[in-house]
RNA sequence: AGGGAUAUGGCCAAGUGGUAAGGCAUCUGGUUUUGAUCCAGUGUACCGCAGGUUCGAAUCCUGCUAUCCCUGCCA
């Protein structure tokens, strides 16, 4: 290894693939990204992606993304295209062509064989309950099934039967014959083929029999050669059966045949990440649908104006561990500023306005101004916005009087620096029978413009403002926490604990420069927060907040 | 009569017998036409608890405690 690797993070499963590699156990690194296409995918997702992926791409191995489609009758093509998507749009390339469990149905069903002549699976007629009594329980062993000692002549001849159609669904199923005393209750003879005449978005209606997933992941971990097999924690106990089974297989029993290793899954604050919770969420419709940008999903985090190298260095700030633990959300938010912060262009936008009138600017003038794209970075360039006699700036930026000496905005008789543009002094103001402002009078200084008052004297606050004449009117959508509590799925009903004001709409103006601003494009919004334009509505100016910024002063508050 | 895991500052997380990295958050200054960014600084961490081994332990041993996972023909 050269020294480059010392800037990669470390972690136990680096520290592994390590060893193998000095050990020349493997000589190359094999992964794969696993998932089953039943939902989209999400943040936990992505770190396991990231994981995979970026083991592959630093040891020059390779990472395979293999759809575990095992269970036709939860598993969709939508999931699939979606599942595609989404991983190449965080900018990962899986090796060689797209794999399927289903690619390997027919060596399952060899393995199945071998077994069952090695007197090591037999076909069971037990029904599900029966199965379930006859397991034992955490502290109790379990009972031989009664078809547990059928030869392996009239096994085959019946699992035979069971491929040809001649059993209903719940009739019977495949078991392997491991010890059903075992402290692993997936040892406990485990299934490892069901009925099921379901039609099969791969292998349409070929099949009436499905492996179950421990039997089929770890063959199809060892077809493919992979090495080092990466998956959460709560396979730990499956690391048994997985290892039974390459071991009782002739062609997978080799020194440097897969082996298995479980780290923490992603638990973020203030959101859930089971697939479960998701689709209920979906189907419930109290979000607008899997991309809804409140939801912890690639594809919405990715329309709210996520960026693919900001989950990537997510992933990467949060580490890999065995912790069951609870990540706040603030590390997501730093890394989704620190990105945007250095790449998204600048622009001025006021999201609830009211009017500025500068009563010393020439009426029916206007003036084009040349603003950086980028404070601290020139080499992008300028854009165009204007200036005139009436100005919208925000509600929130204007109070008759400064309520202390810190208050840096705009009020009677105090002086403001319109953001690149002249320093305004307010006059008067204008309110509705509500006592709702609705118009600002000012004056401005002329001698402002792109410097600071000859005189010396300092204006400290800065505003920013759209020019009304040439103001584009825009939605804008503010999200927040999709739950009130930092872990819902605790809660005995999750969806009571939603938060009722995750998304706030609110009708303001943009400059003209973005009147075609592109999708997904990520926008800072000067003093307001980054954002980006809609993915789904398009036919106007609609723009999602990804996050704010740092706003040392509301805490304060 | 169970078994499998995990316990390091508020949140993540290095560390694998030689005297506790880093990130996020916090707080304090400085710069600033974004109360942003940036820069500098900021933490008495009984390393779950109690014993033991050792010149020396977060790291080894013993015993506790807490939390998570396992009794789908789901993955």
């Amino acid at each position: 290894m050269t020294n480059e690797t010392a800037e990669r993070p470390v972690n136990f499963i680096r520290n592994i693939i390590n060893d193998d590699l000095a050990t020349q156990k493997h000589q190359q690194v094999k992964t794969r990204f696993p998932p089953e296409p039943n939902g989209y995918l999400h943040i936990g997702h992505a770190k396991s992606i990231c994981l995979n992926f970026g083991l592959a791409e630093d040891y020059q191995g390779g990472c395979n993304l293999r759809f575990d489609d095992t269970n036709p009758a939860k598993e969709d093509m939508e999931y699939v295209e979606s599942i595609k998507r989404d991983v190449e749009w965080l900018g990962f390339q899986w090796d060689g062509e797209i794999k399927y469990s289903s690619n390997y149905f027919e060596t399952f069903y060899d393995c199945a064989v071998e077994l069952i002549n090695k007197g090591l699976a037999y076909v069971c007629f037990l029904n599900a309950e029966e199965t379930r009594e006859y397991r034992g329980s955490l502290k109790e062993p379990g009972k031989e099934s009664p078809f547990r000692n059928t030869a392996p002549q009239e096994n085959l001849a019946l699992f035979e039967k069971m491929r040809a159609g001649g059993f209903k669904e719940g009739e019977c199923v495949l078991r392997a014959k491991i010890d059903m005393a075992s402290s692993f209750m997936c040892m406990r003879d485990p299934t490892l083929y069901r009925v099921r005449f379901e039609h099969h978005h791969q292998t349409g209606d070929k099949w009436c029999i499905y492996p179950m997933y421990d039997f089929a992941h770890c063959i199809s971990d060892a077809i493919e050669g992979v090495t080092h097999s990466l998956c959460t924690l709560e396979f730990q106990d499956n690391r048994r059966i997985y290892d039974w089974l390459l071991e009782h297989l002739d062609a997978f029993n080799r020194p440097d045949r897969p082996h298995q290793y479980e780290f923490s899954r992603l638990n973020l604050e203030y959101t859930v990440m089971s697939k479960r919770m998701l689709h209920q969420l979906v189907g419930d419709k109290l979000v607008e649908g899997w991309d809804d940008p409140r939801m912890p999903t690639i594809s919405g985090m990715r329309r709210r104006g996520y960026t693919p190298a900001s989950l990537r260095d997510f992933a990467e700030r949060i580490g890999i561990s065995k912790v069951d633990s609870m990540t706040e959300m603030g590390i997501l938010e730093a890394a989704i500023r620190d990105d945007l912060n250095v790449v998204a262009p600048r622009t001025m936008a006021v999201m609830d306005p009211i009017k500025l009138v500068i009563e010393n600017y020439p009426e029916g003038e206007l003036e084009s101004i040349q603003a950086p794209v980028h404070p601290q970075n020139e080499e992008m360039g300028k854009r165009e916005i204007f200036f005139g006699r009436e100005l919208y700036i925000d509600r929130a930026d204007f109070m008759e009087t400064a309520p202390n000496g810190k208050y840096m905005r705009l009020a009677i008789n105090k002086e403001v620096r319109l953001r690149n543009a002249y320093i305004i002094k307010g006059e008067r103001f204008e309110e509705d029978a509500d006592g709702n402002v609705t118009t600002v009078y000012c004056s401005y200084d002329p001698e402002t413009l792109g410097k600071n008052p000859a005189d010396g004297r300092k204006v400290k606050g800065v505003i920013h403002f759209v020019e009304a004449s040439k103001a584009l009117p825009a939605e804008f959508r503010v999200y927040d926490r999709l739950f009130t509590v930092a872990n819902p799925a605790k809660e005995d009903d999750f969806e009571a604990v939603l938060n009722s004001e995750s998304l706030l709409l609110k009708q303001g103006f943009v400059e003209p420069s973005m009147a075609n601003a592109p999708v997904e494009q990520a926008y800072q919004c000067e003093r307001e927060g980054y954002f980006c334009r809609d993915n789904k509505i398009t036919d106007r100016l609609v723009f999602n907040r990804t996050v704010g910024l740092r706003d040392v002063w509301a805490q304060k508050k």
